[in-house]
DNA sequence: CTCCAATTGAAAATGATTGTCAATTTAAGC
DNA sequence: GCTTAAATTGACAATCATTTTCAATTGGAG
């Protein structure tokens, strides 16, 4: 597959090492679909592999991240949550405070209004983050 | 002044008390601007009132993202800001990621499109929030 | 295979936030 | 103004997610 292979390559050119529980981590990262925290992830991957501790699920988290198969996210609540990405298109996120469902979506139109918007101020964008609140179609308005 | 006298109706209608120490933290918290850090107005407090707690400045500035004149926010941090919101007009952030300035603005159009792709998902939009993270005039496109 | 550097896992440290509690202060009722 | 019950305060401890430490282990280049 080529994602883990993209991680292994990642890892060479930063002189870091191919380990088996990196490969675990991994794995079960690119199960999961993603917005998960490394709690959750964690969790999960004790199930199978009771002897892979918080730090190093936290570590490869951090290293996913950096090897741009990740996206360290911050939500409502405290916690870091990692999504997958593919590297390229950006998406945003529509988040039901009713029952913690996280949508997907992108739009491009939006997109040009930030580059106007930045245009106004002087800015040069980098990157985004666009989130909207409130209830999905099963939570109801109310 | 009509935002303090807002801040004590709350108090009361809470059944809580209007005190030395929360007037002053409502007074510190007005003159400041915004977009500041509990830790942040905590310091800036301690100058002149040295006897006022850091536990009190953050039960007081929940009081005042409670009473509705301020608003909590997480940036890229992990810190918790508060800034002064006026009540209804919303608006968003410009934050450059080489001086650290932030840049208020509003866009009425982009509203519209959030609203828009919030029907296509079948979504009531509560709130929301916009950042969009560069570099400011000032400190040029790279 | 050897060896050095990277990695691991357990536990401790950190940093922001929140809870505890005895002493104090507020404000309502007299 | 005085009394009193309830809220508040401030110092400190507890909590929670995250990050670091460190001795033991492991990876992989030579």
């Amino acid at each position: 597959m080529e994602r883990k292979q993209q991680f292994r390559d990642y890892l060479l050119t930063q002189g870091l090492k191919s380990t088996r529980q990196r490969e675990i981590i991994l794995d079960a990262f690119l199960q999961s679909g993603g917005h998960l925290s490394t709690e959750e992830l964690y969790l999960q991957i004790r199930q199978q592999h009771p002897g892979i501790g918080y730090a190093t699920v936290h570590r490869t988290l951090k290293l996913l991240a950096g090897s741009g198969l990740a996206e360290s996210r911050h939500f409502g609540d405290r916690q870091t949550r990692y999504e997958q990405c593919s590297g390229e298109d950006h998406h945003d996120h529509l988040i039901c405070t009713a029952c913690g469902a996280i949508l997907e979506f992108e739009d491009g139109d939006i997109e040009r209004l930030q580059q106007r918007v930045a245009r106004q101020h002087g800015f040069h964008i980098l990157s985004h983050r666009l989130e909207l609140y409130g209830r999905c179609a099963k939570c109801g308005p109310e």
